[in-house]
DNA sequence: CGTAGGCTTGAATATGGTCAATGGTTGTGG
DNA sequence: CCACAACCATTGACCATATTCAAGCCTACG
């Protein structure tokens, strides 16, 4: 049942570097087993102290963070290829929430097993922290639409950025890539409102730059929605898989 | 000249991480140099590959990236005891640009010796994908005050956040700290225009809640600052020093 | 003493938020 | 099989927050 990592169909994407053989060996011990979750289901909550670390090897989700008065602000979003998990795996507590927007199933590592990682398999432990500044990097990326993009620019480039991240794991087909999430969350990420969110999407869907409906993405001419965006999002360098 | 890691003045924080006598033999040889800058110069720049990082010993700064059209987003602000340079350092390029607010003396550690740390010094190493997990948390907190927080709370969040973190490298002093950056910096990290953030200041200053003149802000009652922010930033947790 | 950089202030404007209500779809219990 | 609830998308009207433009001021510095 479980996909042993050496068959592992993530593996085929370019996106990520490949594995040596002694890699491959040591995430075959490595891995313990797999997590399937329903869509809707919350992974990993804030403040939590989670004895397992996860790659998402299918599905889509959000980490989120939640304030007192109830909103929300959403991290990130995850897709295949997505380590979650490694605030408390290195620092012992979760500073967000992970929850699925579809079914997911996610690769398992044992917590414990991390610090072993680092003493025994260095090329691994180097990988992991080059995960960690790529993550620092798109957050710097985000911060950076937030702080700098008005509105209809933030929509146009967070659009871009998912369907990037899909296409790189093999989603797009024929400039569609499927995106499981609602209006809101994008609301969430973007720190706009769901009401303003929603007309700007119904302007991009009318002037024919971008359709997302019924939960998918069609991005017929990237080249002209990059521009009304003002700029594409940087585009994503290949990267570790764990 | 140069401050061997032992005598570090750093180390006396209770808020980084002690060494332990192996690692701290380790960064005796690790560390290559000092490297000594002017107010307003430019440590690293965006898409640059440098063969160096850093850790800050002494003085402020600023992390940003740059819009094509001029704009520029705050990423981060830096302090004593944040390492710089990790981006070069595991990906290969800076996707930031780092400036100096005040004269600044940074720990100099050749990136190629990076390779070695994790190889020889596995606790060196998951103390640095530590730091990193810590700097992408504190990215996520600022992506959710620039998503969620008006501007009067952005601010007011902020200059709690800098204060705490200015208390932790020992710089407070009766409540106040001081702050070497125009408020065109704050602006640009918060995502606000000059004038607002300046507005907001005036206001934050004539309520007596946080006063931020000359250099040194000032903040009598950080609990009164906090309910005005909606809430405090979090917590700054212990960590390693690099 | 003149200039540059940063801070301060007022007025006009617009971007985006809040409120309120409707419609479509799906799932569930009676 | 229908009624009802829950959830999400959609739309209009009104309003507030924050931007832009424009000026004046102060201090440090050559």
């Amino acid at each position: 049942m479980v996909i042993p990592c050496d068959k592992c169909p993530l593996r085929r994407c370019q996106y990520f570097l490949p594995f040596t053989e002694e890699e491959l060996t040591f995430m075959l011990k490595f891995k313990t087993g797999e997590l399937t979750v329903d869509a809707g289901s919350t992974v990993l909550m804030e403040g939590s102290n989670s004895p397992q670390v996860f790659t998402v090897l299918s599905g889509m989700g959000t980490r989120y963070k939640t304030l007192e008065d109830g909103r929300r602000q959403v991290i990130s979003f995850l897709f295949p290829g997505d380590f979650i998990g490694l605030q408390a795996g290195i620092m012992g507590e979760m500073k967000h929430s992970v929850e699925t927007a579809t079914a997911m199933v996610l690769c398992v590592f044992n917590r414990s097993d991390l610090w072993n990682m680092f003493k025994a398999h260095p090329a691994r432990a180097y990988d992991l922290t080059w995960i960690a500044a790529v993550e620092e990097h798109l957050l710097g990326e985000s911060l950076t639409a937030l702080g700098q993009r008005s509105g209809a620019k933030r929509i146009a480039w967070a659009l871009l950025r998912l369907h990037y991240r899909l296409r790189v794991v093999g989603l797009e087909k024929d400039g569609v890539v499927p995106l499981a999430f609602r209006q809101q969350d994008l609301a969430d990420a973007l720190g706009l409102s769901l009401v303003h969110t929603n007309k700007t999407l119904m302007a991009l869907r009318k002037s024919g730059l971008a359709r997302w409906v019924d939960g998918y993405l069609d991005i017929k001419d990237r080249a002209r929605l990059a521009a009304y965006a003002g700029s594409a999002p940087e585009p994503l360098d290949r990267r570790p898989l764990m």
